[in-house]
DNA sequence: AAGTGGTCTAGACCACTGA
DNA sequence: CAGTGGTCTAGACCACTTG
């Protein structure tokens, strides 16, 4: 029934998966030590290890030393979505992308960054407020500050040609990240920018990048009405 | 300044992904090969690979065969939002979980599900309306369809005692979903469920998953005003 | 056709962590 | 402290993919 061949841990993998897919193993069961599975598939320890560790990436078993691997009581769900720079993201759907600067001045940081980045207390970075348009629609507003300490380059940067977000993303590796999703009513500004309603319900991103604890950058990036974020995975 | 001893794989990520931070190596740039990157580091090429791997799961390079490993010439960002049982989200903020059932009935699936599943034609699946509660205040209204081919167990649930949501997760794995993220004004009666005015900006999910192509649940969840998807990553 | 990453084996030792 | 997963080595062969 098995594949007679020599194993690969994609196939090893596949095997276990169905023996929980078809509720051999339930959560909470435990499984076999790697050893005794890789016995039993003809195969080493280390195929077994590499099926198995895809598997608890995926969040299906949990693995422990001593403890031995078990279905997850709770399988997760990770639902990943790529964000792309928003010009590829406004080209890919076949549109025209454009670009437009609102402003960029220096300025003292509000409380929210302050909070964002987990400052100790208000700092001057670059305020940057632009639109990023699809056939000359609104499709992304960004409110953005850059840290001018961790990049002073940013200041040398023609944001009028170049848009921050791209700018950014070629040219400042972040080591870590915190994104938030939420919705909020178009206040008379957004309605304005976006030619719609007050009120209008819009998705709003919110993403923070620090590379080694020194803050880079924090957008707010409120989205046209409209606008999906879409992910899909396999487990 | 590198690790004088034996070298770990995290070791080699870091120190490649350092040579990344700084600029040592710039989009596009090409890596040598694992062997002789291993010459350097002194380790064995599994060690380089089991490094670059990570790398380029991380999004952070592209490697293929014949064609080396070069830094992403757009760096993706992957956020990874984990999806829990909503029980459980409810009582890892400290508040009372509740569950009520408005209905479960059976009936043919609107055209909307059946794009969601991609079925040739509509089915009658069961239809499961309800609202999870936190502390006695709607926290999600949750639609959703079940296919009573594909998972016929679920007509002999006690859905007032047990949610779907919870159910589903616990006994029937999927193989795939596919998850939308986007933003509603409230209509009149989401109004009501969640005591807040009507327009009032809510955040809408949809999930629908499958078992090797067959349909499991299709489901649209309503959040409560003010929630928040968050995400948080590590490049 | 040749170069480079991907996988597999066989064996060793290490690092957690639960009994 | 003993059991189980995590990592590393040294070497081989395979599978893409590009020049």
């Amino acid at each position: 029934m098995t594949k007679p061949t020599r194993q690969s841990w994609k196939g090893v993998r596949e095997i276990i998966h169905n023996r929980i897919l078809n509720s051999a193993f339930r959560p909470g069961d435990k499984f076999p030590k790697d050893e005794d599975l890789a016995t039993e598939f003809g195969c080493t320890r280390t195929t077994v290890q590499r099926a198995m560790r895809s598997l608890a990436e995926g969040g299906i078993v949990e693995r422990k030393r001593k403890g031995g691997t078990r279905v997850r009581q709770d399988p997760i769900t990770r639902a990943t979505f790529e964000i792309p720079i928003t010009r590829k993201e406004v080209e890919s759907k076949g549109s025209v992308y454009r670009y437009q600067l609102i402003h960029a001045t220096e300025k003292n940081t509000p409380q929210k960054i302050v909070a964002n980045f987990g400052l100790a207390a208000p700092e001057k970075m670059l305020n940057v407020q632009c639109i990023h348009l699809a056939d000359s629609n609104a499709y992304i507003y960004e409110n953005r500050w850059i840290s001018t300490n961790t990049v002073p380059e940013i200041l040398k940067v023609d944001l009028t040609v170049e848009s921050a977000n791209e700018w950014l993303i070629r040219h400042r590796p972040y080591s870590r990240f915190d994104f938030r999703v939420y919705s909020i009513n178009a206040n008379s500004k957004y309605a304005r920018v976006f030619d719609t309603d007050e009120n209008q319900a819009l998705l709003v991103f919110e993403r923070t990048t620090w590379i080694e604890d020194k803050p880079i950058t924090s957008v707010k990036a409120i989205s046209s009405p409209g606008y999906h974020l879409i992910a899909r995975g396999i487990k």
